[in-house]
This record gives structure tokens, C-alpha cells and sequence, in this order.
DNA sequence: ACCTGAACACCGTTCAAGT
DNA sequence: ACCTGAACACCGTTCAAGT
């Protein structure tokens, strides 16, 4: 029984200074899941601004340069991160149940996963499959659904990148500031935007992010649907 | 006929060194829109990794604090750049033509937009429209374009941000690499994924991003026209 | 192979001094 | 009011030295 590495054995321990000497430990002190486990609770407790691979070295109580033999680079850090939040999307619908409700479970838990994790979305957007296995394995489970609910072969890829796509921009909608359409002293001049703000607001039971959200995937599983054949 | 404030007379010169000794100048040397325009031009020619405060003062031919008298923060750099290139997307269909047509060309023209300034949508997602006065424009006319088309008025802005959060997700997937989805050394484990990326694979005629954004549009435009009573 | 510690080449921002 | 120049408090990353 022992600790995985990367988990610090004393993390409180305040001014605990250096805790080895240089020099190649007997047992590796780092690996990437311990890595990641004290990434994604630095990030909990200090959110990104506080992310920094001098503070995370320090969680794991090694020199910064010590992270460099594990990743080999911060956007490295970001990635294995990222990848272990996808593991946490509920795709089990695609599996079970019909189409729609498959996707709206998926749609929302992808949604509220990252909503939390914005920093992130740069850095899924434009990142290769290949450097994600869990966020493979999503797609893979999320194309077979489709292919099982109809979709043209050739459909099922661009469907779920434009499904995707509505889910990144509706992360960051989810961390707006309550009065981002607040129009101040321009209000005059702009008034059929101000009383459609002023409509929206008038509704105080559902959070405003979740009214555009529920309408756009509605509207997309709506029109999408039609693409089926079986 | 003098220059307008911000932009070097003589942006060429290498080596220029100090310009002028310290103390406040016969006439500012700086102006919002000057930055603007520099910082612009800096982002075209170098990208926003080499867009920083330092080399911004250095276009302008003065020191990176001097900046700190026009603009608080580099953020607020970002949100000047951002609303100037929101004035370049269409909102013009919204007084002629259709309702479905100027939606369509609002949202091709506003991804095309930040598909090259990726770096600003997580600043563009949360920023209150009272400083972004371009961008509060833009939506006066497509608020008035919706309420025209017979939207409820409830229903304007959400139907608005839902297109918006597709058009930022998409503008981000127009930068991906072409290989995003290739399965590599997991094909055999990912079957159903990597026969649809092969099929997306052989439409050698379309741009990916441009079919799934093309697919999700049309959808979006279907299921929220849907909403209409007019 | 995998750690430490020092160093490098930057950042954005602040502020006293000058006119 | 609006500039310069020096300084501050950081960054991510590299690399020789040590075991």
C-alpha cells in the first residue's frame, strides 16, 4: 500500500522547504495522474489566474523544473486536465435510450462540466484526438449513438461538431455577469434591443443562461432529427 | 492636416531610441483610437502572441507606461480591439431583406470575423455591452430585425445569444488542425468514430468547419423560425 | 531517469520625476 | 495631463549538477 505518486504525503505542511536533497529519488516522486489530480484541485481551490506551474509544483512539493521530466509544457498540464473532465460527461444515454433525450443529457452535462473549465475550451477546441483518450472514447460512443439513431454516415461528424460548437459558446454564456446587457446610458438609443432585455429579466425563475441553452439545443435537435433515415 | 494621435509618423525608422525626453508633450501623442488601430495592425502582423503592451508602446514609439494614461489594463486594449472589429460584421439583411437571409449572412460574416481573433471570445462572451458601444449597435439592429420577423419579445435575446454561442464555438473550430480527428493508433478500439471521419474524409470539396457550421445554422435557423407568429 | 537550484528571457503594471 | 525611465513582482522554461 502505497501513495500514487504526484499525491503529496504531508500537503498542509506549511514552509515545509526543500524535502530532498538534488539528485535522482528512489522512487519517482511525480507521474502524470498525480499530476493531474493536483492540477485539477489547485484549480478548484484557486481558479486559473492562480494556476501556475510554481504553484502547482508546489502542491506536489518538488521544484517547478521537476514538472518538466513529466510534461513539457503548462498547455501539457492543460491538456491531461482536460481530458480527465471529459471522463465526466454523461454519454450513457447513447447506449439506452432514444436520440433525443441521449443528446440533450450529453448536451447539458458537457455544458455544465465546462462552464466551470472556460480556460479550457481554447485548448479541446483545436486539440487532436489522439492526444485525449478519454475525450476519444466521448466520440466514440457519441458517433455510435448517432449511427444507431440513423444519421447518414457522412452527417455524424459535422452534427456533432456544430452540437459541440453551441456547447462551448453556452460554457462561457453560463459565466456572464448578470447585467452584461445592461445598455446603461445608451438605452434610448437602442430601444428595441433594451425592452427585449427588459422582457428577459422580467422572467426571474429560470437563469437566463439555461433560457438560450435549452432553446438552441431544442432548435438543433429539432432540426438535426431530420437528417435521420431510420 | 496633422496625423491622427496614436499613429507614428514615421513607424519605419529602427533604432529610433528615445524620441522626445520626458514630460508631458506640446501635443498627446496617444489617443484610443491610435491604440486601437497599432494594436490591430500588431495582431495582423504578429499574431496575439507577440501582442503585448511592450511591443504595442514600440509600434507607437513610446514607453510601454505611457500606454497606462489611455487604457487601464491590456484587457481594455482587447475590448477596444474587439468592439472595432464587431462594426465589420453584416447586420445590414436585417432592414432589407428576410428574416432566414439576414440571419444567415450576420452569422457567416461575425464567425469569419473572430475565426482570426479567437483570443478575444472569452472576452467578448462576458463583457457588458455598456463598454463595447459598436457592439451594443449590432445588437439594437438585430434585436429590430427579430422583433420584425414576429419574435415574442421574451424570446429575442435568448434566440440571439443561442445563435451567438454557436457562431463563437464555430469560429473556434475554423482554427482546428486538419488532423483533429484522426484516431491514429486507436482506430481499431474506435470503430464507429473513425468510419464517419473517413467518410467526412473523402468530401474533399468542402471545408469541415464550413459543413458543420453550415448544418448547425441551418438547423438553428429552422427550429428557432419555428418561433415566430408574424 | 528524475530530482534541485540557479538562471534566462521575458511579462503586465506602478510610480516618481519631469514639463 | 501625459510623457520617460526605473523598478516590482511575477511568469514559463532551460540546464548543469547531483544521485
Amino acid at each position: 500500500m502505497t501513495a500514487p505518486t504526484g499525491v503529496p504525503a504531508d500537503p498542509q505542511s506549511p514552509d515545509a522547504g526543500p524535502r530532498r536533497r538534488a539528485g535522482r529519488p528512489a522512487a519517482a516522486v511525480l507521474g502524470q495522474d498525480g499530476i493531474t489530480t493536483a492540477a485539477l484541485q489547485l484549480i478548484g481551490r484557486s481558479g486559473y489566474d492562480g494556476f501556475t506551474m510554481a504553484a502547482l509544483a508546489r502542491t506536489l512539493n518538488v521544484a517547478p523544473s521537476a514538472l518538466y521530466n513529466h510534461v513539457s509544457s503548462k498547455r501539457d498540464v492543460l491538456v491531461l486536465v482536460q481530458d480527465h473532465l471529459t471522463s465526466f460527461v454523461d454519454v450513457a444515454g447513447f447506449e439506452t435510450g432514444p436520440w433525443e433525450q441521449a443528446v440533450r443529457d450529453w448536451a447539458w452535462s458537457y455544458r455544465d462540466v465546462f462552464s466551470k473549465h472556460t480556460p479550457l475550451i481554447p485548448v479541446i477546441a483545436v486539440l487532436p484526438v489522439t492526444d485525449a483518450p478519454k475525450t476519444l472514447a466521448m466520440y466514440e460512443a457519441v458517433s455510435a449513438g448517432f449511427g444507431r439513431a440513423g444519421f447518414p454516415q457522412e452527417r455524424i461528424i459535422p452534427a456533432i461538431v456544430a452540437l459541440e460548437s453551441f456547447i462551448f459558446g453556452s460554457a462561457y454564456d453560463v459565466t456572464a455577469p448578470a447585467d452584461i446587457f445592461d445598455s446603461g446610458s445608451m438605452a434610448a438609443a437602442t430601444p428595441h434591443f433594451t425592452s427585449a432585455v427588459r422582457r428577459l429579466a422580467e422572467n426571474v425563475d429560470e437563469k437566463p443562461a439555461d433560457v438560450a441553452f435549452s432553446l438552441g439545443l431544442e432548435a438543433l435537435l429539432a432540426g438535426l432529427g431530420a437528417l435521420r433515415s431510420a
